[in-house]
DNA sequence: GTCTATAGGTGGATAGAC
DNA sequence: GTCTATCCACCTATAGAC
C-alpha cells in the first residue's frame, strides 16, 4: 500500500495528516486542532475542506479502502500462487506497523458503537472486501491443493482478517513487530505452509 | 467472569458503569459526566472517589484483571482437561460479547497509545497472564496428546488472545455474536479439535 | 482558500459549604 | 460523601472579512 504522497494538495495533506492521527490514537482521540497545528493553517480552513468530522472520518475509510483494493490488484497481478498472495497480503499489515501504525479499519472497529452511521457502512464494506478477497485467494488454493484447511472458505478469510488485526493491535501495544510476525507466520502454518 | 453485584457501594457503582462506557464506547468516548447521569450523582462526588480518569481507567483494569484471573482460576479448578479449559476461556469471551461489550483491555489496546503511563503498565500485565495461563494449558494439552500443534506454545498462546480479542471486536462491529464463535471453533480446530 | 473571531458546548478538575 | 459553583482548556462548527 502506497504511503500517500507529500506533494499533495491541501485536501489530501489534510487527510495525510488525519490518517496518521487516527491509526496511532484512534477518532476519538484526535482534532481539528490537532491536524491545523500540524499543518500550520487555522481550524475555521479545515472545515472548509471537509465541513464535519464525520465527513473527514468517512474520506479517510474511503480513500484508505481504495488504497487497500489497490494493492490487492497490484498482489493479484504480480502472482497466481495463493501462498505466495496471503503473504503478501500479510506483508501489507506489517507495513503499517512498521510505521508504528494500527490498521485504519481496525482502530476504527474498536471505536465502532461511537461512529456516526456513514462511518460504519462504510468501515464494514472494507472487512466484506478483504473477507471476499480472502475467500477466492483460500478457495483457489484448495483446489489447486496448494494450501489446506478444513471449513468453509469464508470462516477462514474471517479468522484470518480478525487475527491479524488482533495481533497488531496487541504487538503496538507491545511496541514488537516481531512478535506480529511470529504470529502471522503460525496462521500461514495453519493454511499447511512452513515457512 | 462473574457481572459486578447490583448492591456494591458507590465506589463499587461508579467502576460498574464505567466498566459498561468503557466496554461499549472505548476510554477516549466517555466522561465524569456519563457517569454520573448513569448514577444520579454529580461530577464532583465523583472526583471524591477517583480524583482523576486515569486513576479511574487503572481501578477499571485492575478489577478486570483481578476477575478474569478468578475465573481462569475456577476453570483450573473445574478442569484438568486441556480442552476442556481452552473451550471455558473461550466461553469467557463469549460471554463479554453476548453482553455487547468488548474486552476492557482489547479495547484499550486499541487506544493504547492515549493512555497514561499506569494504564498501560497494567494492560500488558492482563495480557501477559493470560499469556501465561494458556502457556501452561497448551503445554499440558501437548504432553498429554489432548491438543496437537507445533513451535513454541508462548507463540501459539499469542496467536489465541491476539486472534479471540480481533474476532471480538469484528463480530461486534457486525453484532454477530456466531461470527466470533465460528472463529473461534476454528482456532480449536488448528489445535486438533473437532467439535 | 485562508483568515479572525466567536459561538455554544463539553472535557477533567478544584474550592468550599453542608 | 455529596453538593453548588466555578475554572480553564478544549471541542466542533459557523459567520464574515480578505
Amino acid at each position: 500500500m502506497p504511503r500517500p504522497s507529500a506533494t499533495a494538495d491541501t485536501s489530501g495533506r489534510i487527510l495525510d495528516i488525519a490518517e496518521r492521527l487516527l491509526q496511532t490514537r484512534g477518532y476519538n482521540a484526535f482534532s481539528y486542532a490537532d491536524i491545523a497545528r500540524s499543518l500550520h493553517i487555522t481550524k475555521a480552513s479545515l472545515h472548509y475542506h471537509f465541513p464535519t468530522k464525520g465527513e473527514l472520518g468517512k474520506r479517510l475509510i474511503e480513500r484508505y479502502q481504495q488504497s487497500f483494493l489497490r494493492a490487492l490488484a497490484e498482489i493479484d497481478g504480480l502472482s497466481k500462487d495463493a501462498p505466495e498472495k496471503l503473504r503478501r497480503y500479510i506483508g501489507l499489515y506489517t507495513e503499517v506497523l512498521r510505521n508504528d501504525r494500527m490498521c485504519l479499519c481496525g482502530m476504527l472497529a474498536a471505536e465502532y458503537a461511537t461512529l456516526p452511521k456513514p462511518m460504519k457502512s462504510e468501515l464494514k464494506h472494507f472487512f466484506d472486501e478483504n473477507e471476499r478477497w480472502l475467500i477466492a485467494v483460500l478457495e483457489d488454493g484448495r483446489i489447486s491443493k496448494r494450501l489446506r484447511f478444513s471449513g468453509a472458505a469464508r470462516e477462514m478469510a474471517q479468522l484470518l482478517v480478525g487475527s491479524l488485526e488482533g495481533a497488531m493491535m496487541l504487538a503496538r501495544s507491545y511496541g514488537d513487530v516481531a512478535r506480529f510476525e511470529a504470529v502471522a507466520e503460525r496462521l500461514l502454518a495453519g493454511l499447511g505452509l512452513g515457512k
